[in-house]
DNA sequence: TCCGGGTCTGTATAAAATACCAGTTACTGG
DNA sequence: CCAGTAACTGGTATTTTATACAGACCCGGA
């Protein structure tokens, strides 16, 4: 029910163009010429079938009235987890400290959220104290990929190697100790993987 | 000339926050509702100032047709610099990969371009090799701050310290050395100091 | 003093845009 | 086979919007 048509997606999607390079929604006229309708109508029922479907809000009477929800989430970026709240999901509100808008396009795949470090366990890949790392929501994890693993409701960063039914979690740092998890006796919950790393303020010198 | 008048800062700093919270230019009925003007007239001579400042354009005939040219610029976003050919100011055209829109509240004081780093040099500030370092661009730095140098038109990253006439560029690695500038003899263009770190893709598998 | 720009009122009107209504065609699931 | 939905055409009433014109007031510079 909730799935848009290819025809819809294409008026979604032309609607997001016309936004970027007009700075404006358009008109149903506008949307009608583009795709070659004879009338604005088509467009209005369009924009109807899309408001129904939730993918877009529309406010009666206003001219360019049309609003696309996604832009909105898009305008809020991304969530800033800082300290989490044992038991609680990762991305409950409570956790979310502030929200940065990040270009979708600096890191692939998507990031859903970013993520405080603390300490120095990741020292030698580059990740500091205090860093903020970029996580892909996904519980599929390769060995060698860095990831968010939350253990005993601790949400860790480390570097994941799995070996059978064993689960290594790997600092990057010979201070550090590597973390053996059974997977027949705990749990492990994987909370993403780190696609990016990000540095505030280093101008005022940091480390070393 | 160009310069706005407070009144004429006002009615920008409005569209833009309407912008932001309607997803749509206002008119010139909903400026003038705003501002408490009697007329929508008082609006239109606004606007009409406004583009003769340069600061908007007006599409003629079109509902909503105000598209603030600022807007446009932050649309662009930061340049991201690869490789800076030789005797080029380091924000020239040619030297621009491409543009990644970021947060300004990320970065303070405000980043002006991204510089994709080379080498290893300051692998214990936590900066590796392909990392983006974010630049605020001034003359203006103090010892102890990672800057973007100059130097016999090769651009660098390093740890900045003064010494009377003699400035040190500190490499962050034992397996650097410490580069020697006498401001008498060599001249030293700072082009910026990191105000930020940035690091794509760490997904795969990053170092050791 | 006169001029021009900035800031506004008030009125008017044409154009732009929304919001309906009445149909048509084609496809899909019961 | 029929109902329902998607995807349109064609048209119209109504509202929203842009824009022009006629004034008014204040201020600073020539």
């Amino acid at each position: 029910m909730n799935e848009l048509t290819p025809r819809q997606r294409q008026i979604v999607e032309f609607i997001q163009q016309w936004l970027m390079d007009a700075g404006r929604p358009p008109t149903r006229a506008e949307i009608a010429k583009a795709f070659g309708f004879k009338s604005p109508n088509a467009a209005e029922e369009h924009l109807r079938a899309l408001q129904r479907k939730g993918v877009l809000d529309l406010s009666p009477g206003a001219s360019r009235g049309i609003q696309l929800k996604d832009s909105l989430r898009e305008q809020m970026g991304l969530p800033l987890i800082g300290r989490v709240a044992a038991g609680k999901p990762i991305l409950a509100e409570e956790n979310i400290e502030a929200r940065y808008q990040i270009d979708p396009q600096l890191f692939s795949p998507r990031p859903h959220y970013l993520l405080k470090v603390k300490g120095m366990s990741m020292k030698d890949a580059g990740i500091l104290d205090g860093d903020l790392v970029a996580v892909h929501r996904t519980p599929e994890v390769r060995s060698r990929q860095i990831v968010v693993a939350r253990l005993e409701n601790e949400v860790t960063v480390k570097r994941y190697k799995q070996d059978g039914p064993i689960v290594w979690l790997m600092p990057a740092n010979d201070d550090f100790d590597p973390i053996r998890v059974d997977l027949k006796e705990q749990s492990l919950i994987i909370e993403g993987v780190v696609v990016g790393v990000l540095r505030q303020g280093t101008g005022k010198g940091f480390l070393q």
